[in-house]
DNA sequence: AATGCTATATACTCACCAGTAAAACAACAA
DNA sequence: TTGTTGTTTTACTGGTGAGTATATAGCATT
């Protein structure tokens, strides 16, 4: 853990190096494409922000589009994650549910996750578009298999798996548009009674 | 109703003419923001799709980004309307917010609406942003009210009213983005689905 | 030392696009 | 007719930003 005392470094902690920085590039990259949007962001700006030039943007991640399509690829996996973590809990198929959609709507509060839902499609070219709407896809069928099994074992409503999914979705989308993560919140409480809400419903029971 | 029969228009059909060249040009514009994004658009393809030149653009709106505010204050003037319509309506406050969220989430899908939701708060300049927020916090407020006017009737469960509006407007606005008009479903069941389903929820009743 | 590979910078090119200047044109008014 | 006002075009300016050519410095391998 501690620094390795010789100056020279093995091969495996220059490539780690090199992970650091591209790493970093896309920290500061989906930072400014959340704040100022991915059109009005230049690269240039990008690399100041980490006191280097725009060419060795280039060099770790190609081009312009490459970097959010990479800056996609970790929100939509974080989500990915978050869908079998709460597969592998105990509980009904709601319980799980329940935890997933808090996993999801923590993910979409986090960078990568606010960069995946305020991106919009027509932002990537077609090749790029294909394999990201596979892993949305993904997500999506994720959520609705979650549906689904509740209400095999009768502890989710009987309903439109696929139009529920999009709705528990997009409200739980919403707060990476509206939420201000410096303005003092608690983001896990506001997160949870986003779920309570979708889960009972605004009509009294 | 009928076409004059002089060609000599009074100065009231000529202002009438000008409105409708004006609107046209939004029409036209927002229809291209919707789907390229609003910095993607470039004034010159707008004006190319009516066969007219840029300037003439300039001439009745100014520039870019009052075009996008234009748009944006005709898609929330919307939904205040849907909201003062669904208000004048009868029955308990559930009812009444039952209807509003599905004018709500029509608008939605008109493009002056889906322009609303697609249009981040970056990409307009401090003045402008400033008078759009207050009409979006507008809206905001109305949903609100009627939640607070269910959980006084006893027609809504008790909630943060605020959380809870967030939460309804979040998974309404969502189709903003995944809807496709041009894909058959129908719009009215497809809303009228979703707003059933925040109603009772996923749990089982 | 010589050679090459990795990382980074400077200084450019090139395209696109918001916005404007100036003129042409159209409709009407006197 | 001539002047006036409103509409629209052609042809420009200026800025911005993606992407690149080229140079350089350092380390690595022989």
């Amino acid at each position: 853990m501690s620094a390795s005392p010789s100056p020279f470094r093995s091969a495996k902690q220059r490539e780690a190096d090199r992970q650091a920085k591209k790493q970093a590039l896309l920290e500061a990259a989906v930072r400014m494409f959340n704040t100022r949007g991915y059109h009005a962001t230049s690269l240039d700006d990008v690399a100041a922000s980490l006191g280097v030039s725009k060419p060795t943007i280039y060099h770790y991640l190609g081009n312009k589009e490459n970097v959010l399509s990479e800056c996609l690829r970790i929100g939509l996996k974080q989500l990915l994650q978050a869908a079998s973590d709460a597969r592998a809990t105990s509980g009904n198929a709601a319980q799980r549910l329940h935890r997933f959609l808090v996993g999801y709507a923590k993910v979409n509060l986090s960078e990568f996750g606010r960069c995946v839902i305020r991106t919009p499609d027509e932002a990537l070219g077609a090749e790029n578009l294909e394999s990201l709407l596979t892993l949305k896809r993904r997500v999506h069928a994720a959520m609705c298999d979650f549906l689904k099994e509740g209400m095999s074992d009768g502890s989710i409503a009987p309903c439109d798996a696929n139009l529920m999914a999009f709705t528990l979705a997009g409200a739980l989308n919403w707060p990476a548009r509206w939420y201000d993560p410096d303005a003092g919140h608690d983001p896990y409480k506001t997160v949870d009674a986003m779920v309570e809400n979708l889960a009972t419903g605004f009509l009294p029971r």
